[in-house]
RNA sequence: GAGAUUGUAGCUCAGUUGGUUAGAGCGCCGGAUUGUGAUUCCGGAGGUCACGGGUUCAAGCCCCGCCUUUCUCCCCA
């Protein structure tokens, strides 16, 4: 016999902890769902032509690979062994467990093109798997929950991404956030009014950790990879525009002047500000983040990022609009834009402000005592019309002590326990005990029933 | 991939410079109480000290390897 373990990285979710999962779940899909988003599942595995090159060299890493059935290694050759392991890897792998589902969805819209309703909105409730090594919110199998819209341009998709965010969070009972906001046009434009175009990536990868890191280490690690002197210089204005959106619209409209992708950008944000206005969302808690930029590269357009504020974590929620994701399926200029909520962060997050409410766990309602075969008999009929009303019971499976059933149900939390023995039986009159305070009735069924559909 | 850190009863953790039979609290099981939980009292079970080597008369403790926990870097949401 071998001590069973957990696989690195993976987690059990016990009842407690599922019911609270599902409350979350549960608040995200209903919001798709009045949003117009219809539900996707696709399959754990993928073909690796599907996944590899998707997510850069090190995305491919960080896949699972799935060994190919039988016998794996039947045409393998001495020098295949020699090659190593990245030659090797496609003659003996060619499946991989889901590595997102941005990519599944978009493989899935061009193999179903003909018959999707243009503009396509999907959402999609599925774990993903990392080969990344674990650490604090960071797990090798974890839920993504995903919106996207693929088809259209229009910034309507933008303003309701922000809409649903809003109502995600605050459905949860969690208020203090911030929806940060920014485009990839105006890093674009930022890029090319400092004379460093061509050199997004470095910028943004730099200026994204500057919540981080702070002003110095962005600017020396801008100097290391190769920006002048004069180039930063130029770049200051970023780390002095101030928050509010309306005054920092028009300095960057002066500040980007010249660059019209830049200016293109900031017609964009603005526009996104004025839908969600228009729609009425009440007090909206959005800001314009210059330094935003999050690392994927095939972001475009906006981007999105949801900070919970008064907690150590980082960000719960994600997204932006990509252009051309189906192009590698070979479906080109099909415009996206997505969300994503990380649900174990946002788990943390009520857990950690006692969000949750506390009844979240209760399943059974009441059980029923097991005397003796004649008590059972006689309960199982209850059972029945307690269920009939709606009410989740149970009745204690094997006639054992007394003792032993009370625990039971103390332990599973259940509020009422209904005591079924010879006297109950004869009288009618049931005895219901309330296991908060300990109180205990006598009563007929009908009226255990609307004491307990209370 | 690099660095640090953790692992002892079901759980949380003690365990002295290497020294006889590895402990505590909680939990679990049984009883006090054959119709009453959460509170009380009594008793009991439970350990390959992560795993594999090595040093030593002697290893939970020292050395090497390996897995694992947590964290940082890289990277990624």
């Amino acid at each position: 016999m071998t001590k069973p373990a957990l696989v690195r990285g993976t987690r059990d979710f016990g009842p407690a902890q599922m019911a609270k999962r599902n409350y979350i779940f549960d608040t995200i899909r209903q919001v798709f769902q009045r949003y117009g988003f219809a539900p996707l599942e696709t399959p754990t595995m993928e073909n690796l032509s599907v996944l590899m090159g998707k997510y850069g060299d090190e995305g491919d890493q960080l896949l699972f690979k799935v060994l190919n059935s039988g016998n794996f290694s039947e045409k393998l050759t001495e020098t295949d062994w020699q090659e190593g392991y990245k030659k090797l890897t496609p003659k003996i792998s060619e499946k991989g467990l889901r590595y997102d589902l941005t990519v599944p969805f978009a493989r899935y819209v061009v193999m179903n093109r003909g018959e999707l309703a243009m503009p396509f909105k999907r959402y999609q409730i599925q774990p993903v798997w990392r080969a990344d090594r674990p650490q604090k919110g960071r797990y090798r199998e974890f839920y993504q929950c995903d919106a996207d819209v693929v088809g259209t341009d229009s910034l309507i998709c933008e303003a309701e991404i922000v809409l649903m965010l809003h109502e995600v969070l605050r459905g949860l009972g969690l208020e203090n956030f911030t929806v940060k906001i920014n485009n990839r046009k105006v890093l674009s434009g930022i890029a090319e009014v400092i004379g460093a175009l061509g050199q997004e990536t470095t910028l943004c990868v730099a200026i994204d950790k500057l919540d981080k890191i702070g002003q110095e280490k962005v600017e020396a690690e801008l100097r290391e990879r190769g920006f002048s002197d004069e180039t930063i210089l130029k770049l200051q204005p970023i780390f002095k525009l101030g928050a509010d959106h309306t005054t920092l619209f028009n300095d960057l409209r002066t500040w980007l002047a010249t660059s019209e992708i830049g200016l293109n950008g900031i017609t964009e944000l603005e526009k996104v500000w004025q839908l969600v206005a228009q729609f009425g969302l009440q007090n909206p808690q959005m800001e314009l983040d210059l330094t935003l930029a999050r690392g994927l590269s095939y972001y475009t357009g906006a981007i999105f990022e949801v900070k919970a504020n008064g907690v150590q974590m980082g960000s719960i929620s994600g997204g932006g609009r990509y252009d051309n994701l189906t192009g590698t399926f070979g479906m080109p200029g099909l415009s996206g834009v997505g969300i994503s909520f990380g649900v174990d962060r946002i788990y943390d997050v009520l857990e950690e402000l006692g969000l949750f409410s506390e009844n979240q766990a209760v399943s059974t309602q009441v059980m029923l005592t097991n005397f003796d075969e004649v008590a059972q008999s006689y309960g199982l009929n209850v059972l029945r019309q307690l269920r009939e009303a709606g009410i989740n019971a149970e009745i204690y499976p094997e006639a054992t002590k007394l003792k032993k059933q009370f625990e039971y149900a103390d332990r599973k939390h259940i509020p009422f326990v209904l005591i079924i023995g010879s006297e109950e039986i004869r009288t009618g009159q049931l005895s219901l005990k309330n296991l908060k305070t300990g109180e205990q009735q006598k009563t007929d069924l009908e009226q255990v029933k609307a004491i307990l559909i209370q």
